[in-house]
DNA sequence: GGCGTTAACTGAACATTGATAAGTTATCGG
DNA sequence: CCGATAACTTATCAATGTTCAGTTAACGCC
């Protein structure tokens, strides 16, 4: 009907093509993983939904945490471009830990299942949950480093803001992990507790900022 | 050696200490659970290490989430008690939030199991993940109340130090949730991502306390 | 066109998992 | 001693991640 390709038996790609599988395996992959958590979704499942066989899907991966580690790079990828912008968007220090801020918890709040997936490590056995957060000088492009870089870029950010002559309260990296985390807080038990009457979002997530903000600088 | 028991085919519970039984089951699991991990943590396993069959362990339980859940409900009932204990012994308002905080963390940091399962809804089906958030009037017999309840006695706590006198920047509920969000991520993270290079654990915890606590009040 | 190489893929199988069914043992009241 | 039944076991199930050994078909080359 279509037209393109000669007829293939079912689905198989041509020589060369292997990527495409692979991309359509990490496609399925996430659809599954998003609605049925990561232990609920079997590798026959993805390989089902692809059509293709479960133990081509090792062609493509070494086993389901190389798939699962796959995904989060690519969702920390996102994160890590809007982070980009700010940096080539907002000059002032200050700014742009406030920016952060907010970028880091609308990020979560409009990935909330990526969210969980990468930074609470969700329906994800101990082996990967150490994902993101190897050492920051790790080779970006190796999976798993995504959340190192998004804590570097904070900690750069905060030492700015003291050699702009701001005093700060704690050591930039001590104040970049009291604000990611305090963010982080909120943004996570957001995603997991949704029915939890939480006061206003925006609300929540300024008074967060504010709170941390004052808090790490020396004078107000 | 210990001479109590008469010699039993190698450990036979007697008829109606089954209860016995149940808490060795308890005991074992939860020893294994925190060497392990939950999903590494096997059926078999736990029963060997009790030195029953694995079909013997499903007298006592319906399955291994309700294992877990009554090692939650028992791990719960700590920190529950931590928090009596503070309204006890300490007056002052100020003072009762800050130590709800610090006893806060001090048991997420010794029982991050139990933690992750209840707060995080880590490597747990859906089916159990919004433990803890029921309304807060359930029944607290029932399995898997504590985190509402928790979260009810810090409200109590701000309340009375608004009426005390003190003035927030935000209506209690929202404090709490502050308050309670910024020393939840923190916590999270750390168990979450132990092999990051934190800073101190006393620092990062006194400096989320110290603040959130200057945050919400209106003139420090 | 035919041929060999090899990327892409499949079917059968394995060990391990949580869980169940059906049967066995031993305790204890009468 | 006996019958009821609490406490437990063996055998087994279906599902899972993963591997092995093979099969199919695309493609470069003669």
């Amino acid at each position: 009907m279509t037209g393109f390709a000669t007829v293939l038996p079912a689905g198989r790609k041509r020589r060369g093509e292997g990527h495409t599988r692979r991309e359509e395996i990490l496609h399925a992959a996430k659809d599954l993983f998003l609605e049925q958590g990561y232990d609920s979704t079997t590798i026959r499942r993805i390989a089902d939904r692809v059509g293709i066989s479960a133990p081509a899907l090792y062609l493509y991966f070494k086993d389901k945490e190389a798939l699962m580690l796959a995904l989060c790079d690519q969702t920390f990828g996102h994160l890590i471009e809007a982070i980009g912008e700010i940096e080539k968007t907002i000059a002032d220090p200050l700014q742009r830990v406030r920016r952060f801020g907010e970028a880091y918890a609308h990020f979560g709040l409009t990935h909330p299942d990526e969210y969980r997936l990468v930074f609470l490590g969700a329906n994800i056995p101990e082996s990967i949950r150490k994902v993101g957060h190897r050492a920051p000088t790790d080779d970006p492009t190796q999976p798993g480093v995504g959340g190192a870089l998004v804590f570097k870029r904070l900690v750069e950010f905060l030492s700015e803001l003291e050699t702009s002559g701001t005093k700060l309260n704690y050591p930039p990296d001590t104040c970049a992990e009291l604000c990611w985390m305090g963010i982080h807080g909120l943004v996570a038990a957001m995603i997991m507790k949704p029915e939890f009457p939480w006061s206003d979002r925006e609300l929540l997530i300024n008074g967060m900022l504010d709170i941390h903000l004052k808090g790490i600088l020396r004078n107000p």
